[in-house]
DNA sequence: ATGAATGTTACGATTAATTGAAATACAAAA
DNA sequence: TTTTGTATTTCAATTAATCGTAACATTCAT
C-alpha cells in the first residue's frame, strides 16, 4: 500500500508519514507541486494526500494535471481553507475528498481507507491470465503496464478467449461469437488473427497462452494456473 | 437466466428489476428475508441478490439459512455500510462479492456476469476415474494436475469410455461415436489408438483402466470402485 | 498346439495449422 | 468526393501433426 503525501509544511509531513507508516502504509512524500506530479506520474500510488497551497503548482492544478495524465488515483485534500467554494473547487478538479485543518489524524486514516476501498471496489472487471492484462471497458491489452495495440478483431478473439479460460473454442463459435455469422467452413480468418495475436504477444514470451487444439480450436492456457 | 433481488426498497428493486432484464436475465424478488428464503429454496436461481437491512430476518443469517438449505447459488450482497467489519461478516457468512451503495448499474451487472459465470465454470461436467480426470470443455486430461496431452482421436475414445464408466464398447459403437460413420467390419484403428492411450497411461500405473473385453470390446474400469 | 482375437509397429497418406503475400474492404483525412 | 493509410480477408504454399492401413507379433481359450 504505497501513498504519498504533498505538502510543504516539512514537520506536518515528517509526523503524517510517521503516524501512516505505522499503520501500514509505504509513505513517500513531495513537497511542491512540481515534484508531486513527477512522482504521482512515475508510480503507481493507492492513494495521494495534497495540500492546496503548494509552492510551483496549487493543488488545483496539480489535481487537474494528474487526471489529464490519465491517473485515476484516489486523491484527499488537505486544507486550511473551509469555505464551500474552495471544497467544490476542489472536487470539480478531481479531488474524491477533503480534510479540513486541523484534523484528527484518525478521520485522516479512516477516510484513506475508505477512499483506497471505494476504488478498489469500483474498478471495473478486468481479465487477467498472468502477465496478460485484458480491460474490456477500455479495451485495453496490458503486459506489466505495457499496452499492446490490438486491433478489432484481435481484441474481440482475445476476449472471448481470455473470459472462458481454458475453454476450447471451435472455429465456429468464435466466427459466431466475433462476427456474428455463421461459419462456411472454408475461411481460415481464424486462424489468421490467432497468428496476428500471437505476432503481438510474442515479444512478452506469452505467446504460448494461445493454445491449438489440433482438430478442435483455440484456448488460453494460463501458464500460472492450471 | 433467473436471478432473484431480495431488498425491502421497492423503488430500488424496480430499477434494478428493469436493467436486468433488458441485460436478459428472469428477475423475481422479494422483500423481506423470510420470502427471499422462501423463494431461493423453492426455486432455481442462478444467482441472489440481496440487501444486508432487511426486515424479519437481516442479510447475515439469510445467507447462512441458504447455505444450510444445501444452496451453493453465488450470491452478491448489496449494502449501504462501508466498514471493513461488514465485508468481512458478509463474506464470512458465505457471500460471494460486495457491492456498496451508491453503485454504477453496470459494475453490478459485470459482477453478476462474472459471478454466474465462475459458478458454473465451477461446475463443469468432470469426469473422473480414479486419479484419471478427464474435462472435455477444456480438452484436457490430468492425472494429479498432471497433464497428458492427448490427441483429438485419443481423447475422444477416452471421454466415450469415461462417460460411461464400466459399460463395455464394441469397436462398432466406438467407430460409430467417434467417427461418425459406419464400421467395415476390417479395420484395426479403435485398436491402434487403445494402444496409444495406454501407451500414455502407463507411465502413471493407469494402463490397466482401458481394460478389453475378449470378444466384445473395451471399457474403463476404475481401479477404487468396481 | 492351434486358431481366433488382440497387440504392436512402421510408414505413407491425409488432414490440419501456419505462414506470407496479395487483394479487398473500410475509415479517416484532404 | 477522392485519396491515403490501415485493417481485414482471401488464397496459395509450406510445414507439422495425426491418422489409417497392413503386416507381423503376441496372447488367450480350448
Amino acid at each position: 500500500m504505497k501513498i504519498i503525501i504533498i505538502e510543504d509544511n516539512r514537520d506536518l509531513v515528517q509526523v503524517l508519514a510517521e503516524g501512516l507508516s505505522e499503520s501500514g502504509f509505504i509513505v513517500d512524500s513531495a513537497y511542491d507541486g512540481e515534484e508531486g506530479l513527477d512522482k504521482v506520474v512515475k508510480n503507481e500510488y493507492e492513494c495521494i494526500i495534497l495540500d492546496i497551497m503548494l509552492p510551483k503548482m496549487d493543488g488545483y492544478e496539480l489535481i487537474e494535471k494528474i487526471r489529464e495524465a490519465g491517473k485515476d488515483t484516489p486523491i484527499l485534500v488537505l486544507t486550511a481553507k473551509d469555505s464551500i467554494e474552495d471544497r467544490v473547487k476542489g472536487l470539480e478538479a478531481g479531488a474524491d475528498d477533503y480534510l479540513v485543518k486541523p484534523f484528527d489524524f484518525r478521520e485522516l486514516l479512516a477516510r484513506i481507507n475508505a477512499l483506497i476501498r471505494r476504488h478498489t471496489e469500483h474498478k471495473r472487471p478486468i481479465l487477467q491470465c498472468g502477465p496478460l492484462v485484458l480491460d474490456p471497458i477500455a479495451r485495453e491489452c496490458k503486459v506489466d503496464d505495457e499496452i499492446i495495440p490490438l486491433r478489432k478483431r484481435e481484441f474481440d478473439i482475445l476476449e472471448l478467449l481470455m473470459r472462458y479460460e481454458n475453454q476450447v473454442f471451435s472455429r465456429e463459435r468464435i466466427i459466431a461469437h466475433v462476427w456474428k455469422k455463421e461459419y462456411d467452413g472454408t475461411s481460415n480468418v481464424v486462424d489468421v488473427h490467432i497468428k496476428y495475436l500471437r505476432d503481438k504477444l510474442r515479444p512478452y514470451n506469452l505467446e504460448g497462452i494461445v493454445a491449438t487444439v489440433r482438430g478442435v480450436g483455440y484456448k488460453i492456457s494460463c501458464p500460472y494456473r492450471q
